[in-house]
DNA sequence: CATAATACTTGCATTTTGCAAGTAGGATAA
DNA sequence: TTATCCTACTTGCAAAATGCAAGTATTATG
């Protein structure tokens, strides 16, 4: 496995995210593992926002290098590579919740269900529950 | 005031956010007007990561567009503009402070203070209305 | 009236992203 | 066994975003 050296322009909490994360689809590829049940490369390149196939490759393998997901031969189908969200991808979860909420809350043409946010407001800690339960066992 | 009348790749709320505030340097503007008190053009330019100042007059200006931000002439000195997060921008702090709790927890270098992360666990309530009382008004 | 402070803008080099086409290895079918 | 297909990439080049250094405009300050 590849070693992740990487110098950070700070320790703030705010720049380590967004120097982990934050580029323009890092968390649109762990959307798709972790609301989408999504898991091989020609998934992920077949969402709405129409990622490009070389930058897919690249934020696949920065995402691993840091941790984030595990990629494995498919023990089904071995032409195939299954991608995985490990427990500090998991963890991530809850910040992404409040990113829904936010956006549900701002953008008028939201795609988020009227249900997902009650749930999101009224039931959080049950909503937590039952995403990581869909996510089945995880790696490391 | 500018009109924004942004399209979006897709109204899925993970990339709401992201086309709002997923660049490089938006998160750490709202962080100084958030968590550090600061609300001068050059006291953004002055932060540990450096920006540059074109983008940050750039960044300025699209988080006003799209109403995170306001921006007012100084009524103490008349050569200074102040910079104000608005409730839109007010309302990304439980998404920020999950943030900071994920990377507190995987970088080990982290910057965070040890009793910031035990309040944001323990009594994450009354931290949130603290900041946002440290904020003072705000505007629309 | 000259100098300084603050908030930018401009020009250009470097880096990142986007698009289209090409390649490589395993599965499938003749 | 060969050909075709599927899946997962890689490569080359164009376009866009970012970074750096220098310049400008407006408002204090002496």
């Amino acid at each position: 496995m590849k070693r992740n050296t990487k110098k950070y322009r700070s320790h703030c909490p705010i720049n380590f995210a967004q120097e982990t994360f934050g580029d323009k689809w890092s968390l649109l590829i762990i959307r798709d593992l972790m609301f989408k049940g999504k898991k091989y490369y020609g998934e992920f390149l077949n969402s709405d926002e129409k990622i490009s196939t070389n930058i897919l490759a690249d934020r696949l393998e920065k995402l691993e290098v840091d941790g984030l997901l595990t990629k494995a031969r498919d023990k089904e189908n071995n032409s195939k590579n299954i991608y995985a969200l490990t427990q500090k991808g998991v963890d991530l979860l809850p910040m992404l919740l409040e990113m829904i909420a936010w956006s549900a809350k701002y953008d008028n043409k939201t795609g988020t269900p009227a249900e997902f946010i009650r749930r999101l407001t009224e039931d959080k800690d049950s909503l937590i529950r039952e995403l990581i339960a869909g996510l089945g066992s995880l790696k490391t």
